[in-house]
DNA sequence: CGGTCTCTTGACGGAGTTCAAAGCTAGTGG
DNA sequence: CCACTAGCTTTGAACTCCGTCAAGAGACCG
């Protein structure tokens, strides 16, 4: 809870008393690894903060069965699908704990008296959005700019902590490239 | 300025008063055919509703030269690097008409007042924000799961308006496949 | 008409996929 | 403490999708 505080507190103010209402608006939650959080075809009734661990949002390829990463979260990131939640629609996403995860989860008609109470927090969470939004854009250009190894060898100096977390395929996927093939890349560099 | 408000009223309600403050904040803005709205470095000064025409969105690919399409639009969409837009930073695309294209304009410092004077307009801008964003997460899944032939006939299924007003080299790059391709598979299915 | 912009076509090559099998690694239970 | 399994990564060989280059054919516009 401190650490989703200390990560709003750096976009917005808070004073001590709306510190105390917020907290009273959210619930733990723990998923085990494997477990899902939301599936395709459900509607995401909560907004989740994680605490600590790593989740994967994906859908499946209806030709082959592969996962399709859409991202992959993990500690003080936000894990929900904000069209589902927001319309509140049936998702077309599916989103499962890598390993075991902590949340921190408000529930829609909560959110919407929480952001009644407490005015700041609308900035807070359109700045979110804005900035989630500004990585989609970057990621769908880099996509067509770049080629496999670019495009993994970015990811590495992106996201270092995710890369020590989850496997190989998950990148690979999130990436739109063969695991094979970023073993291929593994192999072709190691002498650096 | 009335097909602009006509799109906010599917989305909010505004009364009459409202609507009379909201067109007092709108400027009119022409581009010929191959202006820019936005360059690359420069930043974001306006948000721009097009009443009619059509903007590229793209980047600069460092190594070849290529313009990489980041979005398309035409008449009743916005054409705005949000990004830049809202944070007031420098702009890493290029926004430029592809044909005589009018807008709607309204400066930052303009927009936060309208927002405070007309409340219901959070909203409005909240839902296309997040049905934008929508839209990019099912295209970056959408690039990963498809071949070139799938993703280019889904394309046209979903914006025939665009298909019709833009030259295929220019969707060939927003779909991240050559012109060529484009045309070998055109070519394939022309019996149908 | 002549020039510019766009689309098409062909030949070739390369980046990346697929499939199947084998090699690792870490956890688990006996 | 070892053996076994399950999950992940690596490797090889064949294949394919698609890009690139270069040239030509239309189409549009002054």
């Amino acid at each position: 809870m401190e650490t989703l505080i200390k990560n709003i507190l750096q976009h917005v103010r808070l004073s001590p008393e709306e510190i105390v209402i917020f907290k009273n608006f959210w619930t733990e939650k723990t998923l085990e690894k494997g477990e899902f959080l939301l599936r395709n075809g459900e509607t995401c009734r909560y907004d989740s903060y994680i605490v600590s661990g790593v989740l994967k949002a994906f859908c499946i390829n209806s030709e082959n069965g592969n996962e399709e990463i859409l991202f992959l979260a993990i500690d003080d990131w936000w894990a929900t699908d904000i069209s589902s939640f927001s319309k509140q629609k049936a998702s077309i996403y599916n989103i499962q704990a890598v390993e075991k995860t902590n949340l921190l989860q408000i529930g829609h008609q909560s959110f919407q008296k929480m952001l009644q109470e407490i005015p700041s927090l609308e900035r807070y969470f359109r700045i979110i959005l804005e900035s989630y939004l500004g990585t989609l854009e970057k990621r769908i250009v880099f996509n067509n700019m770049y080629k496999a190894e670019q495009k993994y060898y970015d990811f590495l100096d992106t996201y270092p902590d995710i890369v020590s977390r989850v496997p190989q395929y998950l990148i690979a996927s999130y990436l739109g490239i063969s695991a094979e093939f970023i073993s291929r890349i593994r192999k072709k560099n190691k002498s650096s």
